[in-house]
DNA sequence: CGGTGTTGCGAAAACGTTATCGAAAACGTT
DNA sequence: AACGTTTTCGATAACGTTTTCGCAACACCG
């Protein structure tokens, strides 16, 4: 049950601008917005008035008269420095076409998402991203759109990446710098953009004729302790791969810093390839090679599609940013003896 | 003028609700509302509906009947790093304490802030954290309190860190270490931090009865290209410094970049010492020296405080956390020869 | 049975805003 | 001066919610 903050001292509202200015309300509404049907020296009046009290409207009311808003809502699981960089591209966009975002972050429960949509939806914000993994099984009561949604039959407009593309990519890369034995330590399963990137590596890999070992495809859900681990295990196999593809940045950064205190050298012994290249990926020791992922412009691509669902009703769509191989020093050529673990 | 979007579907209210178990309206609210005065049958045939339904409620007309909220906001100028990990700390709290929050980023717009508060509070948000360094000037509508304020007098309850104390100890660091000419390369003179660290590094020097050279003391905005042009300009220097601290570590890592561009070496060159301890602190090589911010716990700091004073009518206070040196591999005894750019 | 509580429920009034619509005033035209 | 037209303005009804308050209905007690 939420809890209610005590009631609040009283606010500078429309009434106390009339009174002031000597006019109603309806006309200092008309002012506020614009409207037609004042005269200049009332308007006037009324705009001083204003600025002496620094009156500011009042969201709630006006959306919950209108309808409508010129607030947009950005539902993110949680503030990671992946929102972090979408919100601030979808920021930019909605700064330059007049809107406001505001950005909500949901609890631990389940379905928040939808809560959120129905509280907010219509008279605070007339829109959202949303940017979890979770279903929207019912329609939403405001347009939407999803980025890096879940896995999945998906009828909302989407925005994401090729990670596909982007992972057959780094498989041949690194097939053509002579591995044969590579491994990938895959992100979360109920991501769609995780299936994706799984089906490159695999495609890539039949494609060139090598042979498909399962052994070496480890679930790590983007975890860094769970890469790790799996890292661990990879190594100690019979026959260990030579390079690692992973999920994403972080998973590949705690996989280098492993291997590193078995005392191998990456890329010496190891070569490594991430994916996302969030900042940290450039700073690392040695500079990761990566698969980048456009996060700011995909904010800012799903803002566009969503502003211009709300404004002019346009259609939805599913549109997918291409990735592009940034090539740093985590890749060199196989170790061309067996692994020794220091 | 801001944009408004079109009108938008009609959702699911309270009166459809009342409709569909065959009661009032008002019945429905208190059931909603947990308030006395229903039959435990009714209430079932409510909740029944209500599930059916899919109600969520309107925050915004909630909001303006009730005029208070279970909802905090958070205004943050920009979501970098920095409030990215202030926010991660407060939604922490904030969902154990049962409220919500919703982070607000203004445009560029000089004034937001206020505009903001008046705007979205009462109806919206019942109280809000503001992470700027804008002065309010009025008493806001809704309890405030200021995350790493702006410099100057400033009425509202504040958490900060003790920079002083940190860059005192940062700089006796280098002292005992030996080096006498230790550069500052300062961050904005608008706020308040800004001054503490300062005010910190010339207490160590004049404590130490270092002759304090103000020509070693720059003001670089927390910006990394001007951080880069002061160093250069003090490496030029007849006499340069054998140490630099900085203001934060984004710029102690553009610096620490240039020293090695004109190839030095970090430390055996120049020792460098940052502020913040962000993540890409520990990443960077050679892992830098700096002065910890407790960034998440402030942000829990703040988002306690603020609760306190939105349900308990709490006065709000000044925290200063404490700040901790962070030993890396930045800082080394001052070079023995004169400096050779290379 | 008449009183006196107690309980369950709904009608109606707010909260601050905007749109509608009619009244009043100003102006232009004969 | 009489009339039509335009302009300026305000009373009022919503929007979806919560709260107050009154009205019933029922139970209890003499």
């Amino acid at each position: 049950m939420p809890f209610m903050a005590k009631p609040l001292p009283p606010r500078v509202k429309l009434a106390d601008v009339a009174e002031r200015a000597g006019v109603s309300v309806a006309t200092v509404s008309k002012v506020v917005n614009d409207r037609y049907g004042v005269s200049e020296d009332t308007a006037a009046r009324v705009k001083e008035a204003i600025d002496e009290l620094g009156y500011a409207g009042n969201l709630g009311a006006s959306g919950l008269r209108m309808q409508a808003t010129n607030v947009l809502g950005v539902l993110v699981s949680s503030f990671e420095p992946f929102s972090a960089e979408l919100l601030k591209g979808a920021a930019r966009v909605a700064e330059g076409e007049g809107f406001e975002i505001i950005a909500h972050s949901g609890g631990a429960s389940f379905g928040w998402e939808r809560r959120s949509l129905a509280r907010l939806g219509g008279t605070i914000i007339a829109g959202a991203l949303i940017v979890t993994a979770t279903v929207l099984d019912a329609d939403p009561a405001v347009p939407v759109v999803a980025v890096d949604p879940h896995y999945g039959p998906n009828r909302l407009p989407t925005v994401d990446s090729d990670g596909f593309t982007g992972m057959v990519g780094a498989t041949r890369y690194l097939i053509d710098r002579g591995h044969t034995r590579i491994a990938f330590l895959g992100g979360r399963a109920e991501l769609d953009s995780s299936h994706l990137r799984e089906a490159g590596y695999r495609e890539a890999i039949q494609e060139a004729g090598l042979e498909l070992d399962t052994t070496l495809i480890r679930e790590t859900r983007y975890d860094p302790a769970l890469a790790r681990e799996a890292t661990r295990e990879l190594l100690m196999l019979e026959e260990p791969p030579t390079a690692l593809l992973c999920g994403n940045d972080q998973t590949a950064i705690a996989a280098a810093d492993l291997a590193r205190e078995l005392g191998l050298e990456v890329p010496a012994d190891l070569s490594i390839i991430g994916f996302d290249d969030i900042p940290d990926a450039a700073l690392y020791e040695p500079a990761l090679t990566t698969v980048r992922q456009p996060l700011q412009a995909m904010g800012a691509e799903a803002m566009s599609m969503l502003i211009a669902m709300v404004r002019d009703d346009a259609e939805g769509r599913h549109v997918r940013m291409p990735t592009e191989l940034v090539e740093r020093d985590s890749v060199g050529p196989p170790r061309p003896g067996p692994l020794r673990l220091g």
